[in-house]
RNA sequence: GGCGGUGUAGCUCAGUCGGUCAGAGCACGCGGCUCAUAUCCGCGGAGUCACUGGUUCGAGUCCAGUCACCGCCA
């Protein structure tokens, strides 16, 4: 037996948001990886770490304005990040927050170290900084003088700050990389990668004053600063192991792996290697990058214009749909399109129809033929090569970080076993003859076999399938090679089938066949120029909504920043309509918005939608507004 | 502006070294079955493989250029 290893990190996350779709997904990824890993090595081999990153300029201003300490403020929304992981099921080993006392205390000895084998020194710098960009810019990157992001008008600083010797491992970086094809994943980012590092290397400055900033970890050899925030997060991933002297150090880095979203490539990739090289720690072996989830509105469970949260949908449909729709649909590294109708699409044609079903229609005619009883017989091999090639391609796919791929081998398993039955109809066969009974065996034996397949992927479906199959599964001891075996059955339960719930109830969709007369209806080709379809209206989200208050936007002639009320909700949207409308007659205006424009930022100020105005040819603007008075947050169609 | 990438059936995408590569799944149509969650199984579609040139006996697959979208850098 090997000592292989396996050590699975996510980013920790940021604490000026709450969680979503991203956050949840990369966990989501990493919590498959190490089941499968754990699967396959044995729990103790296998270690996976999620956690938050606390420290920094936006953490400090985001509890100030909500009324709190820097360390309520983030152990508050941390709290939020552990409660959510739990309740998707997720099971990281440890859960590491940059404010804990080991990570301090290993952030500070890695500093000393580096610091004593010279590769920090003290510097001075000048720049244009923004604070909500946490960064300086240079005149080039700003637009206009301002930030591109915020469009803020940046501050001049200049301070003396402590620097990190990152350009003296360029030439390291590169070569490793080279030499390590797969050490960044996919190619594409690899590429990104080296792309980047053709251009010379700059310094890291890692640390802030604490004139300008209290809340990060002080520098061991000079507390007049802190350090940095990205310099602080990256070493979470050994500070959690206990490095420098802990066991779980020696005994997982040496298989360390990360998972990241495409958009922290560069901390990553540029950053942390240099600083693992820096201080003598072998760097990790793998840097696994996902892409981004585009989420399409979806008007299914959309009440009232509220638009539906993804994570929501993991309550409305189960966790195991959740995970099943995120790990099949995106193909590692890529960007994919997350909506409601492509998860339920997945949902009924994948887990209903074909596994939910393949298991329901066995384990009834057992329940037919045998009282319940499985027969124990001969499993005949009819299914045998179906199985090793599942088990093949799955356990390959998941060593690229294939999740779709390793789902498409277990359910080319499904396909088979659906298929074997239709080929042999033990349902027009005697019960009592043995080729009855072989058949029916092969196919319970399968399908236990596709339960631990999948039991990485979809828990709770897992567990269900097999205790329905009479087995009583401790999945966490269970190992991969030896459960496939013939003979495991964990500990086995009467083996008696009860009733048999359906795994996964379809989900009626309103989508209607296309009738004769929708068939008959102009096709696009026939519609003239410039004609939207009904359901291309339907799209706009327009909404009554009161103005209770304008104000006026500063450096800006034409705008006007409102706040307006929908139903029992309220939101700011920046206007160009001043000129038009004075400040004073805004408030108390009954307007028309477009509730589902996607929001943008005008001179630095968030809007979240847009207002309604009618222009005829000379200019002169006037507001729409409803004829009779209706409720705010009305809907207009 | 510089560099990467992407553009293949209605939809989502596979297509390694140029020659059964024109494919899969979903959706759709037809047929079969009726054990099963109106499920399952079989068959089918023809899509100028973004566009234009070029290399080659032969190119989604290589080269050049064009267009569109995206990413990184500036």
């Amino acid at each position: 037996m090997s000592d292989e290893t396996f050590y699975l990190t996510t980013p920790i996350y940021y604490v000026n948001a709450t969680p979503h779709l991203g956050h949840a997904y990369t966990t989501i990824l990493a919590d498959t990886m190490a089941r499968f890993q754990k699967l396959r090595l044995g729990s103790d081999r296998v270690y996976f770490l999620t956690g938050t990153d606390e420290h920094g300029d936006k953490i400090a201003q985001a509890a100030a304005k909500a009324g709190e300490s820097p360390q309520a403020y983030a152990d508050r929304i941390s709290g939020i990040f552990q409660e959510t992981w739990k309740r998707l099921g997720l099971t990281p080993n440890q859960f590491i927050r940059t404010t804990s006392e080991h990570h301090k205390r290993a952030v500070q000895r890695f500093l000393q170290t580096i610091y004593d084998s010279g590769d920090i020194y003290f510097g001075q710098y000048g720049g244009h900084y923004c604070f909500g960009c946490e960064r300086f810019y240079t005149e080039k990157e700003l637009e206009d003088g301002k930030c591109p992001d915020h469009q803020k008008e940046p501050t001049y600083i200049e301070e003396e700050n402590y620097f990190f010797r990152m350009g003296k491992y360029q030439d390291w970086l590169i070569d490793y990389v080279n030499r390590h094809p797969d050490f960044i994943r996919p190619e594409r980012y690899k590429n990104e990668v080296l792309a980047f590092l053709k251009e010379p290397l700059e310094d890291l400055c890692i640390s802030r004053p604490r004139s300008r900033l209290t809340w990060g970890i002080p520098l061991p050899f000079d507390d007049q600063f802190v350090t940095y925030v990205w310099f602080d997060a990256l070493i979470n991933y050994i500070s959690a192991l206990g490095w420098p002297d802990g066991e779980g150090f020696r005994h997982f880095w040496p298989s360390a792996q990360h998972l990241i979203a495409k958009d922290i490539l560069k901390p990553h990739a540029i950053y942390w290697p240099t600083m693992l090289r820096a201080a003598g720690i072998e760097p990790y072996r793998h840097l696994n990058v996902h892409g981004y989830w585009k989420i399409e509105e979806s008007k299914m469970s959309k009440s009232l214009g509220k638009v539906v949260a993804p994570l929501e949908l993991a309550d409305t449909y189960g966790l195991d749909a959740f995970r099943y729709f995120l790990l099949r649909e995106m193909t590692f590294g890529l960007d994919a399109s997350f909506s409601e109708e492509a998860l339920v699409a997945r949902l009924n044609a994948d887990l209903a129809n074909d596994l939910g079903n393949l298991y329901s229609r066995v384990l009834k005619l057992i329940q037919r033929y045998y009282s319940g009883r499985i027969p124990e017989w001969s499993d005949e091999g009819g299914l045998s090569e179906a199985t090793r090639a599942a088990v093949g391609d799955m356990t390959a796919a998941m060593e690229r970080f294939a999740f779709g791929e390793a789902l498409g081998a277990i359910w080319n398993l499904v396909s088979a076993t659906n298929k074997y039955l239709v080929t042999n109809e033990p349902w027009k066969l005697d019960p009592a003859d043995p080729l009855t009974k072989s058949v029916l065996f092969t196919a319970t034996e399968t399908l236990r076999k596709i339960a631990l397949l999948l039991s990485p992927f979809l828990p709770q479906t897992a567990e269900r399938m097999l205790r329905g199959l009479g087995i009583d599964a401790p999945l966490a001891s269970v190992r991969l090679e030896e459960a496939l075996g013939s003979g495991w059955l964990g500990r086995a339960l009467e083996r008696r089938i009860e009733e048999v719930p359906a795994l996964f109830p379809r989900i009626q969709t309103t989508a209607q066949k296309p009738s004769e007369e929708a068939k008959r209806a102009p096709t696009a080709s026939e519609a003239l120029p410039g004609q939207i379809t009904i359901e291309e209206f339907r799209r706009l989200d327009l909404r009554v909504a009161d103005v209770i208050e304008a104000a006026s936007v500063p450096g800006s002639k034409k705008l006007v920043r409102l706040r307006v009320r929908l139903k029992d909700e309220e939101r700011t949207i920046v206007a160009g309509l001043r000129e038009q409308y004075p400040l004073e007659s805004w408030t108390g205006k009954r307007i028309i918005l477009v509730a589902n424009l996607k929001p943008t930022t005008l001179m630095g100020i968030p809007s979240q939608g847009m207002v309604l105005a009618a222009e005829d040819d000379a200019g002169n603007i006037v507001l729409l507004t409803p004829e009779q008075p209706i409720a705010p947050g009305s809907k207009v169609r």
